[in-house]
DNA sequence: GAAAAAAAATGAACTAGTTTAAGACTTTTA
DNA sequence: TAAAAGTCTTAAACTAGTTCATTTTTTTTC
């Protein structure tokens, strides 16, 4: 995808919450880095400090932290049309515990914490989209948080694929598994089970 | 409390991510409506569209929903110096799923839809302090789903005593269970296991 | 397009957490 | 301050989800 189509896509996104004039657009776009990662390739490592916080144009991510047993918990998938990173390690510029990996090839487009900061300084409109960008957000982990403890496995699958059924004929039974918090073997049985029904 | 007292409260923390003039400190807290509940009292109840946002001046609250079984699940506990509601409603004026109950004589700063409305377009530095808050927020939000789903029982109850030991001894057992997401009987025995370590 | 690697399915033995029930302790209310 | 209501503890039987091991199926790679 070359530059404009790509900037299309972002600057589509952004106007749902606020207006940008044509000079607007330009100074943010120019603030803005193209970034390209090929399949089961990481745009991130943990111990590492983020340097972007990133929108995806094409392809599809996961975020993903290991435990101590070395076991993958995926905190979301990414795909186009979504925004990522690590925004704890962003922010506080500590290490982040987040690994990100591209599981299809990959088109980005990234700001960094510096331009991140100018943003705001230029175009204070933008606090008000991330503003809103966080706020949403924000609302779905809390419902996720809740679901997390409350709900079943079985019935945190049958939401996950309800609420993001492009994603799931996108990624693999074992990468659901490890965002549902169970085991591949588990949700094996749980599928099985749910498609006798 | 008087309301020089719970404003200088709000004040305080506000200006910990932007500062406010005299005059915009003014306008804001003539924004501000003073809630009082009792303990057992509800401050919303599911059903409802969430009039306010609330900052907690004195007290303890908790924000739960109730699950089809009619079984507690809470999403979060909030003392003095806390923000709490519930944003989805608020924004949205959807009915809300959650339940705000006193869980001791409580008051309470509540900003209403309107006076929301108006604060960001008379005093826009305010998009920028809930920016800040929502970011905040949603980094502990996106920690916690995860922890929901990826920790034994025991590990979320050690973490929770860690993280809020201002709230542990304030709150019953059983309402902790409900938080970490486990019946009262088995956060019992986790307890009386921890304590034998 | 064959070989290697990874993902998915299945099943048996196991464990973390639930359910139910009963008794002891603590707080609230009249 | 006594009675009632709610909270906490303990224990036995149960269930949702894990672990480990093996086979089949699909995807990747050269």
């Amino acid at each position: 995808m070359n530059y404009k189509e790509s900037h299309t896509l972002i600057l589509n996104n952004i106007s749902r919450f606020i207006d940008l004039t044509e000079l607007e657009k330009q100074k943010y776009t120019s603030l803005l880095t193209e970034i390209k990662v090929k399949k089961k390739d990481f745009l991130m490592q943990a111990g590492e400090v983020t340097k972007y916080e990133y929108f995806i144009v094409k392809g599809c991510l996961k975020v993903y932290t290991l435990d101590e047993n070395g076991i993958p918990h995926i905190s979301m998938f990414a795909i186009e049309d979504y925004w990522t990173g690590d925004i704890s390690s962003f922010t506080t510029k500590e290490p982040s515990r987040y690994y990100i990996k591209a599981t299809e090839n990959s088109e980005l487009l990234g700001i960094s914490r510096v331009n991140y900061k100018i943003l705001f300084q230029e175009i204070p409109k933008f606090e008000r989209f991330y503003r809103i960008l966080y706020q949403r957000s924000l609302v779905s982990y809390i419902r996720r948080s809740n679901h997390g403890i409350s709900l079943t496995a079985e019935e945190r699958y049958i939401n996950f694929k309800k609420k993001y059924p492009k994603i799931v004929t996108r990624i693999t039974q074992k990468d659901l598994a490890a965002y549902i918090g169970i085991t591949p073997e588990f949700i094996s049985k749980i599928i099985s089970k749910v498609n006798r029904m």
